[in-house]
DNA sequence: CATGAATGAGTGTTCATTCAT
DNA sequence: CATGAATGAACACTCATTCAT
């Protein structure tokens, strides 16, 4: 993992053409998949160029260095995600919204999870620390839904969503691990806990 | 991170001699500093050899290759813990004891946090996977906790035990990156997270 | 400046219309630009191509290779070079004539100092060695001014022609590194080394 | 020639042992001997490393990057040179002192014509122009050289010694490019433009 | 046994050149 | 013709591992 410093982790360029979005999903996948077979180990940029069938010139084209490709990926993901988080955030009952999240957690985890879960790594290299807007979009979902009045009411906010979160990545990441396939059971947990941990500390503000 | 593979991962002498044993555990905390100060990018073995203020040869001398000095570590932290977690088992209330395993697993994380999430990381490392005891060890204790009368029957023991621990795991790891640095505070709401999704499973199987 | 070998470096095309003229032209300076900001490390053929508001693919329509485009370069400095040359060789007086020779030298190099000590350097690039007229033009014009009756005679004119030449590029090539800029003080100097060497090559073989 | 920047050019051993000394001794003259003989284009590390018959990773361990290796061998012709031409500082003669110097320029080129040239080149670059001395012990002699009595008063003594080089240098470059062989020819004739020139400097002043 | 010089397969990345549009 | 996306050979450099001393 050898990777140039100062540089844009931005595209190189803005796909608009349907041709150069094509490409840079293919060579996006060609990443998950490489990442997700071979580990970080065998991560390397000829390897997702030759799986995304384009050479690893096309690769340097669109992504200005490994860490950018990584970047792409990661937000590849959170769009997902978010997308999926989203619909949690308009719904009016919190603890619905909430339910939706985290399914939409657990979903995404069980679909993929080594790739979750190496991403889930990579995020805290130094290079990619501030370019990805890391986990705070889901992160704000999260907040505006606590405040939901249906909700216990927590001491902090901030702290409680990062919680859920914390809480719902580790279950998702061991799940991952044990090879768990079921959404419906490690979905019927991920609630017990996230919840448990709401009124665990809402109560124990009084 | 290029390690030959297929290769045993116990060091190479059981160190009985009192020099050996010093050896070891200089070169086990010099790459656990390395792993710290510099990252998975610096954590290279003559990185840690260096460190150690020994020679390269010396460190294969002891560890026939980095995973099997990755696996060392590992085992090393496991140690610690296990130690203070057996303490936990051997309370007569269900409740003090889970809280005293929660309490050394926050310790061991904010103590070295960087470390012990890097750890997590090359858990997953193909050459490591079997190698390592894993969190079984732990997750003995913890199952044997769950089994005391105070606690909330459980749908399946296994299951909860390794929830607890993605729990706090994930709890642990998420407040490492946020760089918290209060035991208490991060027992507490460790606490609550495990307490509470205990019940909630509980109530939910009734 | 990894150059395919064994080309033409022909231009492809006679440029005979006016379009393809001013490109080829444009391309050139482009080229100047390019190697005088850039130096040798940023001297690529996208680079220039881009300078000069083209496509790479159009810069290779008139210039088979990297090489040739350097060639075509220099032979544009060459003719410039030339034609101010040539003024000296029709004058009656061998000094004057010599005089405006270097004085064309001289002013060549403190004008672009980088760009003539470059393409000095390229000069000596396999590919180019024989394309290039070299400097031959140039040395056969000093070597029919030093026919003159009013310069000394010397040995070997063709030795002295390659001599004169040689003295004044080192003296520029010097001269632009420690980045004179008077024309005037480097013209003296380099007439007087000039015509010091002539007398002094006359004396000794006397 | 894309060589990592910001890096120390300094050998990376101070070679006290002989073995070290001799290994620095052979790379350097490995290099020497790819850049005379494969140019600037095949003068790569690998390449270098090859003919001194060692393994790429052994040439890193004395060089810290392939500039640090050219300022390595840039250093080492500058001593050769700088022991031949101290002798010249030392007579008491102007005159002999400055032929001393000029014969040892002229042998030195003519000895390796390509390599002198080739390193006249980098020496351009920008990672190689502070770190290497440079000629300036050389134009130290010389200027030492120039204030002896009997030799030509000139307007300045620094440009003068600059000037004295760079005529010295543009004439053996050139011959070497021709092919010359013969260091008494050669010798004879940069006596004469360097002496011509100190005469003619001297004379305009007055 | 300790050492560290030596190794070389493997990494990320560049850039001259081609060719389908 | 002009274009620029695509290509891939080649490069500088790293680091896990070996082995002669």
């Amino acid at each position: 993992m050898n990777m140039k410093s100062s540089r844009s982790l931005k595209p190189r360029k803005s796909p608009r053409q349907k041709r150069s979005e094509q490409m840079v999903a293919d060579m996006l996948e060609a990443a998950a998949q490489v990442l997700e077979r071979h580990g970080l180990e065998g991560f390397t940029t000829n390897a997702v160029a030759q799986r995304a069938g384009v050479g690893i010139g096309s690769l340097y084209q669109y992504f200005p260095s490994k860490a950018a490709l990584v970047a792409a990926l990661m937000r590849r993901e959170e769009d997902i995600f978010h997308a999926a988080a989203a619909k949690g955030r308009d719904m009016s009952k919190g603890a619905e919204g909430l339910s939706a999240v985290i399914l939409a957690c657990v979903r995404q985890q069980l679909e993929r999870p080594e790739l979750a879960r190496l991403l889930d790594v990579q995020q805290a290299l130094p290079e990619l620390k501030a370019e990805v807007s890391g986990p705070s979009l889901l992160l704000n979902i999260i907040r505006v839904i606590l405040d939901r009045p249906d909700l216990p009411r927590q001491p902090c906010q901030d702290v409680a969503a990062r919680d859920v979160l914390a809480i719902v990545r580790g279950l998702t990441d061991t799940a991952g691990e044990y090879g768990e396939r079921s959404v419906s059971d490690l979905y019927r947990r991920a609630t017990a806990a996230v919840f448990g941990y709401l009124e665990a500390m809402a109560t124990l503000n009084d």
